[in-house]
DNA sequence: GTGGTATGTATACAACTGTCTACTTAATGT
DNA sequence: ACATTAAGTAGACAGTTGTATACATACCAC
């Protein structure tokens, strides 16, 4: 009755990755269908290829499995940018558009995490949304200290730097999802990503020099160059 | 056995306005809890005090009620934009506040329906996604017009104005989520936000007017501006 | 070897789900 | 006056869900 080293064995433990192929099953589902929190466990269990019971083993709730993906996606995107912050020593004008490059390519890369991690940065569990947040606050706090390294804008005050810092990783982080699903439009969205960046590094700059708070003080202060059409 | 003019009878119809009673529990199980496509029929039907299949009666779908969810906002805000355009005919460095501000409180008036839309933007139910798209784009397009008739930047290209106003509407789009969920913090959103939108006409313009396509060039042509710090 | 721990499976159950069929009533057009 | 339609309810069906209990196997310390 006891097979002795069966590995054909269908029944009893097998300690293959049940963790990973969870944590898989649940991005292949995130990325396609639903969000996950509606993820259902027997679903996730199905796609997964093992028994529903076999989640409990691994995690205490949806959310706990949500949080795991977060943290590994975070751990994975922090480690390569922290990559290209070294390879990146060349002339000022190629520090954005490299990053931008490498940024989406990773989005790329790793398509349904990108998508369940937009989706769940506006998604209904606070706890995923926080740990989103305080990723992309890290990766802002990390453009800040890089933008200050490499000199470029040195007139910029540090709050300034920190709000332009917070918008511009928000939208990159938004704009991946575009670049994942458009194939067609990539060159032109790394374009216009990087152009938007380099505007808002421009006009925060000038506001600086000229010392404007708004808009209306901008175009008194600089009438004579402006109006120059 | 026939009650002749009931009033309180429990069975038969009752032309309430179902239709609406469904859309409101929608929007609101779908702002506190799960996104819309994980909506459960019955779930929907319990909290909007109606027999299940009644659903049946005005929707063949849940994407079906979706899309109605959509077009109401998409419709009321239209509505009350193309109101504060007629209002503010005050001179240019009021536009943007005032703009800002008034998406903002709309935002606060209806925050189930925002917190479904910016969720949904994201989600996966492909047709709504698309509705909301649209949306945002002819939004964008009412900003360009805005901005024309106002002859705030004449400087700028129509492209360059379009990339911009499509930038600064899905900003402003995303923001109003930390407006209605953070209370304390709205006017330092108000402010943020404002000054974001000015930087980046600004830098606009700046480039324009320099001629500059690049974050290199621009820091060549304006040396000696820039540097006199 | 022996016992513990981690990992996996099988089965069972009550609760809930979407949808089908059938019935009731109010309003409406001719 | 009456047939049609729109808007509602009731009940039943099979399928799915989360979870609890019980069992099986591999690995590891001693």
């Amino acid at each position: 009755m006891s097979r002795t080293k069966a590995t054909e064995d269908l029944t009893g433990a097998a300690p293959a990755g049940g963790r990973q192929r969870l944590i898989q099953a649940a991005l292949r589902i995130g990325a396609s269908r639903r969000s996950l929190q509606s993820l259902g466990l027997r679903e996730l269990a199905r796609e997964a290829g093992l028994n529903p019971n076999t989640f409990y083993r691994h995690f205490g709730s949806l959310e706990e499995l949500s949080q795991a993906i977060i943290d590994e996606l975070g751990r994975d995107l922090r480690t390569n940018l922290r990559g290209i912050r070294r390879t990146v020593r060349s002339p000022v004008a190629e520090a954005t558009p490299r990053t931008v490059e490498y940024v989406f390519d990773f989005a790329a890369r790793n398509p349904d995490a990108f998508i369940v991690a937009v989706r769940e940065l506006h998604g209904a569990m606070p706890g995923l949304r926080d740990a989103l947040q305080r990723m992309i606050a890290d990766v802002a706090q990390e453009m800040v200290e890089d933008v200050q390294f490499l000199n470029i804008g040195p007139q910029l005050e540090e709050a300034t730097l920190r709000d332009i810092s917070q918008v511009v990783v928000t939208h990159v982080f938004h704009q991946t999802l575009d670049y994942i699903e458009q194939p067609g439009r990539r060159p032109q969205i790394v374009r216009q990503t990087v152009r938007f960046i380099d505007m808002l590094f421009a006009g925060a700059m000038l506001m600086q020099t000229v010392k404007a708070e708004t808009m209306a003080e901008l175009l008194e202060r600089t009438a004579p160059l402006m109006q120059r059409t």
